[in-house]
DNA sequence: TACACGTGGTT
DNA sequence: TAACCAAGTGT
């Protein structure tokens, strides 16, 4: 199987059935000689990752309206972007993201490099984004490699070994078929046909343009494709929030360290997350009450279960952890979902008793 | 190499 | 419903 076996049939596919997306140049339009804006497609890549498309729309839209150019990005306040990316997840994304932009505006002028190798030194972009960027960009010949596509070419060349050890040999098996007309297209055209035809589970290999080609097919194997070696269990863990609400409404938050879980996000005072409950320790003084409902939650890695302890404090209260923000100031929206959850307990009314 | 790092939709 | 899954990167 060489390039123009797959990638004849795949782009006239793409041609007929791109998804569109308010970051993509559709094959039309490309045709015609419309390029897509760097700063968008790095966008728009960034929030893909580990992210589905239906997530990032709307997240996509606002901050192309309110930073329209890597500039203003690179101009914006911390707690702004941060804020407008609460409930995205993977928080490390929206630092590096800010990093970015300004080693751009720094570094290269406020114009994004225009190829892999110095797009791949830049904060957040890995081996797949900068691929990406300067393949739908820049078109560059280089070879897009993320789960959508590990799945098709594991497919495609019935690569049983399972992932994600295989990720190299499907890494090789991808850069065969990576041709140098139209790499971008093939990019997203892969991803495309990954995210609607080649699915996980019950691909629609009876209407794949790539039927006649794909040995996993052939051995009656795709939807057992690609092999995946056994997760490990989550752990459970618990601790307590504290919502301290003040006389004027305002509710006491704290921005979180750096580094670690939700880094850099706004949260609510509380104490660690372990396997045993940690003691209580509560950011104020004051009468605290149990919440009547607990808030559960999943990270990728362990189970959460968080105690929510509510508080009504007078007015020149001084917190020992953390600052009062104004009723008019603080938006739900603006914290990580985890966080959203505790405000969403704490505002239920109290447990009749 | 292996693990940390979010969330919401699907099965 | 618990598990799986999504356009990965940093350490």
């Amino acid at each position: 199987m060489c390039d123009a076996d797959v990638s004849l049939p795949l782009l006239g596919w793409y041609d007929a059935h791109a998804r569109v997306m308010p970051w993509r140049v559709g094959p039309q339009e490309r045709r015609a000689g419309i390029r897509p804006d760097p700063y968008r497609v790095w966008l728009s890549e960034v929030m893909l990752q580990q992210t589905t498309v239906a997530a990032v729309r709307d997240y996509f839209r606002r901050f192309t309206a309110r930073w329209p150019t890597v500039g203003e990005l690179a101009a914006a306040e911390d707690g702004a972007v941060m804020a407008e990316w609460a409930g995205l997840g993977y928080y490390a994304r929206a630092r590096n993201l800010l990093k970015c932009a300004r080693a751009v505006v720094a570094d290269h002028g406020g114009v994004f490099p225009g190829d892999s190798t110095a797009l791949r030194s830049l904060p957040g972009i890995g081996p797949y984004t900068a691929a990406a960027i300067a393949a739908i960009a820049f078109d560059e010949a280089a070879t897009v490699v993320d789960g959508n596509v590990e799945r098709v070419v594991a497919r495609l060349f019935a690569v049983e070994d399972p992932l994600p050890g295989a990720k190299s040999k499907l890494a090789e098996r991808a850069a065969r078929l990576t041709p140098t007309e139209r790499p971008g297209d093939f990019a997203q055209a892969m991803m495309d046909l990954g995210a609607t035809i080649c699915t996980p589970r019950n691909p629609a290999c009876g209407i794949c343009p790539l039927m006649d080609l794909c040995r996993a097919r052939a051995a009656g194997i795709a939807p057992s494709l690609p092999r995946k070696s056994a997760k490990a269990v989550k752990p459970e863990r618990q601790g307590i929030a504290y919502v301290a609400t003040r006389d004027d409404g305002a509710v006491l938050l704290e921005r979180r360290p750096e580094k670690g879980l939700l880094g850099g996000m706004l949260g609510w005072p509380g104490t660690d997350w372990a396997e045993v409950l940690p003691e209580p320790s509560p950011p104020v003084p004051a009468d605290w009450q149990e919440a009547a409902r607990t808030v559960r939650h999943t990270f990728t890695h362990f189970h959460l279960t968080l105690t929510v302890m509510t508080a009504r404090v007078a007015g020149g209260t001084a917190p020992g952890r953390g600052s009062f923000v104004a009723r008019g100031d603080f938006r739900p929206a603006s914290l990580p979902t985890v966080m959203r959850k505790v405000h969403d307990a704490a505002s239920l009314p109290p447990s009749g008793d």
